[in-house]
DNA sequence: AAGAAGTCCTGGGCGC
DNA sequence: TGCGCCCAGGACTTCT
């Protein structure tokens, strides 16, 4: 699942490889890459692969840049080129993939950027003004910028009334957080993902705010976790899936305790905890 | 109106 | 052994 720790890593590695290149060509296998799909079996968007090789055909890649859980690569239209990766997608820079759902030629450059994604629900699209993009506008706060109005954000948190695992979940709220982070940072300060929100006090927050920080630069430092499908811009896996320490262990003893950590389903999402470490 | 639940997908793990 | 069931989750839609 990659979360912003592993886009991190795969920003930092697709801009290293692509910023100045210039696109060459473009061949789309799975349609459904780039029109996605809604609940009513109609396309979300109406592009076709002619549409979408137009508008990025002869385009130079400026830099690659993040937001939330969302790859930018900024082109010299003054677009950008959006894809998000959601549960198995791959964005890796190398020989021609025969299974990639979507490939990516670059001038003078053999290799392509292959998009794999075994449950196809990964999405590349291109907006010419990604800060108005629907699916980008109303993300939270990114948690690792120094602008992240921790007060603020805590005022917003305690009046809320829904569990702390799903508020940290919204990505209205924060950007970039999924099912393993939210899990770990709230093993890190201690709160029980049942926790409602609206029990939360003052001094709690800059804890939380601090766990949050922690597990991602943790995550980013050992360059994502790797549980599954996850790998970086050269398909390389991470190693912070030997650093988690409630994540995928249910059942186990706590690093911390020794006490048998447990599962919960909180809105149809599965959360583990420590009994005794978390209130 | 906020919060919960359902939906898309498919490999893997489990039980019988 | 092999089949079938169910789980995993991000973002979006629909329901309550």
């Amino acid at each position: 699942m990659p979360e912003l720790p592993e886009v991190e890593t795969v920003r930092r590695g697709l801009d290293r490889l692509l910023a100045g290149r210039r696109v060459s060509r473009v061949f789309i296998r799975d349609l459904r890459v780039l029109q996605g799909f809604s609940l009513s079996g109609l396309p979300k968007r109406s592009v076709t692969p002619q549409g979408f090789e137009k508008n990025l055909r002869n385009q130079r890649i400026l830099r690659v840049d993040r937001r939330g859980k969302y790859l930018l690569l900024r082109l010299s239209s003054g677009g950008a080129l959006i894809g998000h990766l959601r549960m198995t997608g791959q964005l890796i820079y190398g020989p021609p993939h025969a299974e990639a759902r979507a490939q990516i030629g670059f001038e003078g450059l053999p290799d392509v950027l292959n998009f794999c994604d075994t449950r196809r629900f990964g999405e590349l699209w291109i907006s010419k003004d990604w800060t108005k993009d629907p699916s980008l506008k109303d993300l939270g706060p990114e948690p690792l910028r120094r602008e992240w109005d921790v007060p603020g954000w805590g005022v917003s948190l305690r009046a809320s009334h829904t569990r702390l695992h799903s508020a940290l979940l919204d990505q209205r709220r924060l950007a970039g957080l999924g099912n393993i982070y939210a899990m770990e940072a709230l093993f890190e300060c201690g709160l029980r993902p049942t926790r409602r929100c609206d029990t939360l006090t003052r001094r709690d927050i800059p804890p939380l705010a601090e766990g949050v920080r922690r597990v991602l630069t943790r995550g980013l430092s050992h360059r994502g976790v790797s549980f599954n499908s996850y790998r970086d811009a050269l398909g390389r896996k991470g190693q912070a899936q030997n650093h988690l320490m409630v994540y995928g262990r249910a059942g186990k003893p706590c690093n911390a305790c020794g006490t048998v950590l447990r599962s919960v389903r909180i809105s149809g999402r599965g959360a583990v905890f420590c009994p005794r470490c978390q209130k």
